[in-house]
DNA sequence: CGCGAGCTTAAAGAGCTTGTAAAGACCGTG
DNA sequence: CACGGTCTTTACAAGCTCTTTAAGCTCGCG
């Protein structure tokens, strides 16, 4: 009875099937890797809900892969949970720079991990980020960093087109101006709320020929969303 | 210039003043807190996005301030970070186990802590509870915050979305003027009670053209109900 | 049948949110 | 160092929303 499939990798092989079969008992799905090279590979094959990962790993550096899964887009979803044995600030830091949900430091205490491992699992998945999104006409190729509008290409400035990616990879979902500021500009940004305004107006004006502005569409008193329905 | 609200709750003034300065340098518009009491009005009055509280407070254990802000289910979406200066993997595991987000031990190390409340930041909100709530042709999506009434999408101001959602999520209950403008409104809101039912007579009209207009319904002498039978 | 409490309805002004334009700051490039 | 493009700030106008007020109505009760 699999509650959550977990990819825990770890070069250390006494280390890792401790965490494996504490996992196990939980009633978790869980799978191995010992270098990263395996657990790009797993993570590709079996999609797991969950990879818990050593920042020293044989091959690569774990923030490496943690940055690899992180920009491919597809497994944005995934939950990352990084370990490490040495002074746990820094690498916490790195970690959690990179798009870790959890950082532990090792020795693991096994019920704060477990407890950690529940934390990271009971939240909702992180915001989609699909490589290719299409919606209405309009498709956003991140891989070609070009959106097409009826099969044409226009051109978008850098913020914009992040907006734009964001918020049509997240369709139907309503967004405060906060909550893009954190997700489309950078993260210690400190612009105003009014900027997410005018950002997106351009995209509105740019859109506006194809007649596809109305799917950017406000929601007084909460932010805006994208959607094809009005 | 705000990023994210967040309320600091410790009762050590001093720990508490570094770390809200610390925040405020980010960008984010930070409250203080230096009471479990205090943080539950503060919490009630300016729904904060995130709230970082020591569990060890003067009048009540920061766990129980936080089991009581999750039990209400009302503040769902908040994130909660907790932080101790005892032993920390007993309080951690005691936390995360409440409903925290994260747990960080004292002494802070800023950077990591900083790391720490950007990641809670950046997930998504914990929507644990009724994404989408629905009954007798009237649907509220709260993650899209919109109303479909038989399929097609009213749009509503935010207080009436505030009001409709309210009481369709309680079903057959009913709720004095009183109890709806805490809920509804602000804790501490210097509204007359006549406000309510304004805002009732327009939700009605504005479900009157698809007939549902009768499951809101009043009960004289005690206030307003939603319910599917009269 | 009449009274009063409580409810509905309408209208209007205050206050807030958003749209929009324009100008200045910033950044990388040639 | 100057240039072009991008990003951000600012300010104002317009529109929408919220609240108040007050008059009329309904219902239950004596």
């Amino acid at each position: 009875m699999a509650l959550a499939s977990i990819l825990v990798v770890d070069g250390d092989s006494d280390v890792r099937k401790q965490i494996a079969s504490s996992l196990r008992e939980l009633g978790h799905d869980v799978a191995e890797s010992e270098s990263a090279v395996a657990a790009l590979r797993a993570v590709e094959r079996t999609r797991p809900d969950l990879m818990v990962c050593d920042c020293a790993l044989p091959d690569l550096a774990g923030v490496e892969l943690l940055s690899d899964v992180r920009r491919s887009g597809e497994y944005r979803a995934m939950r990352v949970l990084m370990t490490s044995a040495n002074g746990r600030a820094e690498d916490a830091v790195a970690a959690l720079e990179s798009g870790a949900d959890d950082f532990v430091g090792k020795p693991l205490h096994m019920p704060e991990f477990l407890a950690r491992v529940k934390a990271c699992l009971r939240r909702p998945a992180n915001f989609a980020h699909a490589d290719v999104c299409t919606a209405g006409g309009i498709t956003v190729d991140d891989i070609g960093h070009r959106v097409l509008v009826d099969g044409s290409s226009i051109s978008l400035a850098p913020r914009e087109y992040r907006l734009l990616h964001f918020l049509l990879t997240n369709q139907d979902r309503v967004f405060s101006r906060k909550q893009l500021l954190v997700h489309v500009w950078d993260r210690d940004t400190l612009v105003g709320p009014r900027t997410v305004d005018v950002h997106v107006r351009r995209l509105r004006s740019l859109l506006e020929p194809h007649g596809y502005d109305r799917y950017l569409q406000t929601v007084r008193g909460s932010g805006y969303r994208f959607s094809l329905h009005d």
